[in-house]
DNA sequence: TTATCTGCAAAAGGTTTGCAACTGA
DNA sequence: TCAGTTGCAAACCTTTTGCAGATAA
């Protein structure tokens, strides 16, 4: 997982804790190259035999998300987190498979009117990733 | 309302119809400048003595998102709808009243991997409008 | 040592569905 | 005329909360 111990100054610094279950969901989270919905990501982890409750999942997508280690998407409706390391980046999304890849360019510049203050910006990108365009079905799987 | 006869067709285009119940809400959710919740748009209409029910809000929204009439936004888990009008545009979000602007500028243009096909992309800006950065709490009313 | 975290079960909220009556095209 | 829409109530699911026991710092 990039970055370990630097994830752990971010959370102390907000009285966070990184407990042991919250390493073992991390590494698994940030290996991801998917966004997950909550339960996805429970699902993941008892798959690899870490025993950890839902609430526990909701409750540390909420503080990555208050860290901006997870950034949350709304996709049809339903709500993906993907993990996010430390730099600002955008998003390349493959909707029919959900994988998300990171983009480090530059961020794009907008006029905006003097009398607004622009404190954070979003820029995704969504389509198809290579996989999804030559799968059959055009995806979903895998 | 913004080419009212022009929504129509968008509509129409997708077998749906354009009610006079979802006229008189379109026409209250495109005067509206904020996002809001399905809750607050329903709240809104009642307030405006356009009996409706919340299903029907809901089937609306949906419908609009659709058609692309409408977008959605994730803030702090709560998720809003703005009205979208007809044409391709980024936003300018103010967190604190959750009024939305559009801006018309050109799009950014992001090198991504030669076999990701983009779809379509959002560009979002967070920030602070010029009344909330004036006011004393920083807004959440008007 | 103590503020924070965990798991469970229950509660809460938001969203969707089924259905019978209605209505726009 | 009839496919699509409406409102209501019930069903559904996701997310949050309370609490007692555990644990990181």
């Amino acid at each position: 997982m990039q970055n370990e111990s630097q994830i752990k100054v971010l959370l102390n610094e907000q009285k966070f804790r990184l407990t042991n279950e919250r390493h073992l969901l991390l590494k698994l989270f940030s290996e991801s190259s998917r966004m997950l919905t909550p339960a996805q990501l429970h699902e993941l982890a008892l798959e690899h035999q870490v025993k950890i409750g839902l609430t526990t999942v909701y409750r540390l997508l909420e503080v990555l998300t208050k860290t901006e280690l997870a950034t949350p998407f709304l996709i049809e409706g339903v709500i993906y987190y993907t993990f996010c390391g430390c730099n600002h980046h955008h998003h390349l999304v493959c909707l029919s498979c959900h994988q998300v890849l990171e983009t480090h360019q530059s961020c794009p510049t907008v006029e905006v009117p003097e009398d607004f203050r622009v404190e954070h910006h979003r820029l995704d990108l969504y389509g198809k990733c290579s996989a999804c365009q030559h799968s059959i079905e055009g995806g979903e799987s895998h």
